[in-house]
DNA sequence: ATTATCTATAGATCTATAGATAATGC
DNA sequence: ATTATCTATAGATCTATAGATAATGC
């Protein structure tokens, strides 16, 4: 017996009934918009295009969105969120339960594992030149906030000969555009999974630790994970 | 007594005189679109805006270029044939009359110091989404071997428990997405020109190596670029 | 009555071609 | 004659709005 609300729709039927009946017109909408506008960018991408996607006509997306910039800004928040909760809720972890760079490792690993797995390419979105305006501005501070949390973080587990000479800023943006690598080698194919452990490990490295503690931190991590 | 060859120019003269008669009417035209592709991106980039910042019309683009494409294509080439050559010839040092190590940090300076001076912060037009397509490809090739260079650099200089848990083409990919970093920065200001030092200290701490090869391998560096 | 679609289309582009024109070169 | 521009424009978009329509909700 199943409590399952099942979605009873209302309005006019669409032409192609929906293949897709679990996900709400704006899901599917976005789910669309997400796969164009990583594969063709978001000028390149024409609204007939996503609507064809979905299986709708062009004009009907303008009922659930006010324009074509509005699609991109709610798939730009989405792709950071959850990246920033996690990272942020191993933080918290440290020192009391947590050292700094076995919570690192650790949110290195889940972080990276999200992009290498997320339906759609997302993390290569805010790449879009057309982001650098300033109407996608909230989703630029939550980025910004990720890349202090890093940074601390990094600065932290970091030994004195690199804090000495790395600001934790410039730490941050170390480490999170090495995330990124990911998802510019999914732009090209599937990258190997072996990446993610090679990237949390370059990451300690670049920390300034050596092999001894990057191997306790990677023992560390995978406690921290279960 | 100047012995340069003044450009004298036939063809109907602009409406609006040139005001950089230094150039080829075909040099002016890249130089705008660099700078218009860079900023707003390829497909977001009217043809008209490029002769705009020219002082040409819109239709005199075609008489030195078949299309678009063709801009972004040769904007392309240029931007990673000078990286490959400055890369390639320090690679040709080792292990003769340079280490790896100290070869792989001259080539990182100079490289990135390439990309933060550079006119127009050309290196982040391969992120375009416009140049995934097969056009584009002898391009790609390019830039894949410039990641050879860099991962062949990157694993002599390697120690051996790097060498053993990260690839060749690992470490170049590693590599050369750090150098890029500095386009990202440049995207959004001027970048402390610190970073160049911060990310040429980092890959050599990718590679394994601990404070006093670094030491070591940064003095080399210095006397190779001499 | 409300919702979510549809059809039709206005208005604003944008790329690339055709053909004219105003210089210099020989 | 050759070169490099110009003017004019065809043809193909592309976004977003207006208003009709076919369901369900009450």
């Amino acid at each position: 017996m199943s409590t399952e609300t099942r979605p009873v729709r209302t309005g006019r039927p669409r032409s192609i009934p929906a293949s897709d009946t679990e996900h709400s017109p704006r899901e599917q909408i976005l789910d669309a918009a997400a796969a164009l506008f990583v594969e063709n960018g978001f000028t390149a991408t024409p609204t007939r295009a996503i609507a064809e996607r979905v299986g709708i006509r062009q004009a009907s997306l303008y009922y659930h969105f006010a324009n074509k910039e509005e699609m991109l800004d709610e798939l730009l928040t989405a792709s950071v969120r959850p990246g920033l909760e996690v990272v942020r809720s191993l933080e918290a972890l440290v020192p009391a339960s947590a050292s700094a760079a076995g919570a690192l490792h650790a949110a290195l690993i889940l972080d990276t594992t999200t992009l290498i797995k997320a339906a759609h390419n997302f993390a290569i979105l805010w790449l879009l030149p057309e982001v650098q305006g300033e109407r996608y501005n909230s989703f630029r501070t939550e980025r910004q906030e990720l890349l202090h949390v890093y940074g601390r973080l990094g600065g932290a587990a970091a030994t004195e000969a690199v804090a000495a000479t790395v600001s934790e800023e410039q730490l941050g943006a170390i480490i999170i555009h090495l995330t990124e690598l990911i998802s510019h080698l999914r732009r090209t194919g599937e990258p190997d999974p072996v990446y993610l452990e090679v990237i949390a490990a370059t990451v300690l490295r670049a920390c300034g630790l050596d092999a001894a503690a990057i191997e306790a931190a990677i023992a560390e991590s995978q406690r921290l994970r279960m």
